[in-house]
DNA sequence: CAAATGCAAATTGTCTGACATATGAAAATT
DNA sequence: AATTTTCATATGTCAGACAATTTGCATTTG
């Protein structure tokens, strides 16, 4: 593990690429113990605070752990799904926010997405999975219900969906592209016609995932898709009917 | 943006995630500049050091950029495409192999969401991404190729055929599965016998995608799943029978 | 002897103050 | 007017100190 002090980037990011790296070849195991702070900053011939920010950038991607007292220390840290998908989530949305990425090209990679479900939720889901689904539906009928609210039942829906294909790793790749949606698809006023439209439809994959029928999951993905898609369109061409500024 | 000094968590854990806060809110926008380490240190009435901690963890989520001098300072970043991925490829790749996920259930993610881009490649796929995948068929024919290099060629070519449904989030989402994969490929030992099998279904791919035919971009990814499970089945079997300590 | 107590050591967390370095803008010079 | 110099501002790094937390060990106590 070796630094440049007269490369011009950060020491401070150096010293953290270079554990990255041991971590990442495996040369770093899980709840492998790092030297303390002190003997890091002897090794890399740097001064305390560098090390600490070192450390704290890596931290910040869960790459380890820290621990005071006497037999504390920084750690390599088991990264659990559930930490990935946070992170995964994060990135996603901003990515979307920040890049102006249209709600139609959202829109089409999530269903796309969640349509490489379809086949293993069929064949999978669990009477627990079914139960979720239907759960969010009946929340979703309720009177009364906030946009906002809607929004997050859907998305908890559509996570039920997800994980009743039984693969963890599906299930965290799809975190991303479900939970990334919620803010774009909050900006949608959903009129009570809308929901019901919606809700018929989810009751239609619902039924589908009871009988075991990947096709008809994804056929009420993509029915879905363009009812969201078309929803969409309309809710934007009237506000820029409204403000024609840009 | 409060922090609580009696809380336990550490106070540039807590400044970070205020920072954090505001910028996915919409309250600090892109390109923006954050007061000064000495304001902030000031507002959060805590010392330069601890500041800059917190920076140091923003900045190691991408989600801000320093820069010195007179004019320099913090500033909120664009998140894009190249950093996203490579955040989601390393998150992915550590995942992978921290939770002894099993090359199945990986190798099944990975599919079922290729499959996804499969419709979307067929109708949009240009002639430059046909000329990607058909050059790195040929790379893949090559004899004296290492076994790591043909993985390589084998990623380069789903990159390509990825990119060819023409929706940036897709590639970004699935710029984890394909690459994270990538390790465990490297795992496998490939005769000449199974290269060609796998080189023939990537020209069965091809074809269809020139064809502009999405059921049979997919049906060939399913045919290239099982062959893959099946290779890594044997390969794995071999190395059990070897050596059977666990 | 067992349990509670106290203490020392190790380690991270935070603070203070200083200097180095980079950079842009203003001031001085040509 | 163009160029150079100076200066103010900001981040990057360092050194040293103390606070807070935790563990292990020795000591005391029941």
């Amino acid at each position: 593990m070796k630094i440049d002090p007269n490369n011009a980037t950060d020491l401070s990011a150096q010293i953290a690429k270079a554990i990255r790296d041991e971590i990442i070849a495996g040369r770093l195991i899980v709840d492998q113990r790092l030297p303390s702070e002190a003997e890091l900053a002897e090794q890399f011939d740097v001064s305390r605070s560098t090390v600490r920010e070192a450390l704290k950038r890596l931290a910040a991607q869960s790459l380890i752990r820290t621990q005071r007292g006497a037999t504390g220390g920084a750690f390599v840290n088991r990264i659990s799904f559930e930490e990935a998908y946070a992170q995964q989530i994060t990135t996603s949305t901003l990515l979307l926010s920040m890049n102006a990425v249209s709600f139609e090209t959202a829109c089409e990679a999530r269903f796309a997405l969640e349509r490489s479900c379809a086949a293993l939720c069929a064949r999978r889901r669990s009477a627990a999975h079914l139960a979720a689904m239907r759960a969010e539906i009946h929340r979703q009928a309720q009177p009364g219900l906030t946009d906002e609210a809607f929004c997050a039942s859907d998305v908890s829906f559509h996570r039920a969906l997800v994980d009743g294909a039984a693969n963890p790793v599906l299930s965290y790749q799809l975190a991303g592209a479900v939970e990334a949606m919620q803010p774009l698809m909050n900006m949608i006023t959903f009129t009570a016609r809308d929901r019901a439209r919606i809700i018929a439809l989810h009751d239609r994959i619902a039924n589908a995932a009871e009988a075991q029928e990947g096709a008809g999951i994804a056929a009420g993905l993509t029915a879905l898709e363009e009812e969201t898609q078309s929803l969409a369109a309309g809710v934007f061409a009237a506000r820029a009917a409204r403000s024609p500024q840009e």
